[in-house]
DNA sequence: TGAACACATGAACATTCGTTCATGTGAGGG
DNA sequence: CCCTCACATGAACGAATGTTCATGTGTTCA
């Protein structure tokens, strides 16, 4: 893996990136974690959906390194995965407030 | 409209704008209007793509104040409509380059 | 006024996406 | 072992999205 990417893979990447961002299911999902790690089912609850759905979402949220999870016996424990997570979603908090 | 958004509506609206982000060549637009305004053509040509491609783009951009236009006898401008546009765009970045 | 230029827009199409429903998996308790 | 709990996953469906092609709009200049 090169160290510097081209423009194409950096504009393809930050768009995978924004686009997992980009639904107000997985928001409010990362919202419920800002102020800490939460067990799934809970999550599930905070946003008021399925836990099937929430689950999917949760996946996706994975895989693109916005959370990360954590097993403690039954239970499954998720959290943002790191800090520009959270500047990211005050950043957007933050334009949209303006005007 | 409110001062104040509730949860539901913050994450709505957080969400169109992150989706607006989450496209490979709104990315590339909005990275070729990093250094000033650019002229609609002038940004098609950067991109490399059509120049109805762009300008349908370039019409989502707007309509979500990512860019503000500027006419100019034929040709029309694009920039950037605030700082926190670019402040996302950089801070998507960070999380990106990491690991 | 009419031709040329720069850009916008509408329709249509294939593709992607998010949810639901049903079922699968793994850990703990009896 | 088997049942239950907590969560994950697959198929399927409707809805939303991005591009192309064709055409429309507005501005300049001869």
């Amino acid at each position: 893996m090169p160290l510097v990417y081209n423009e194409e893979d950096v504009c393809q990447r930050l768009a995978e990136f924004f686009k997992v961002m980009g639904d107000r299911t997985r928001l409010r999902i990362v919202k419920s974690l800002l102020d800490g790690e939460l067990q799934a089912g809970l999550i599930a609850e905070a946003v008021s959906m399925e836990q099937s759905a929430v689950s999917h979402q949760l996946r996706i949220l994975k895989s693109a390194r916005l959370v990360r999870a954590r097993r403690e016996g039954k239970a499954v424990f998720y959290s943002l995965d790191d800090d520009h997570v959270e500047s990211v979603f005050r950043q957007g908090m933050d334009h949209i407030m303006e005007q």
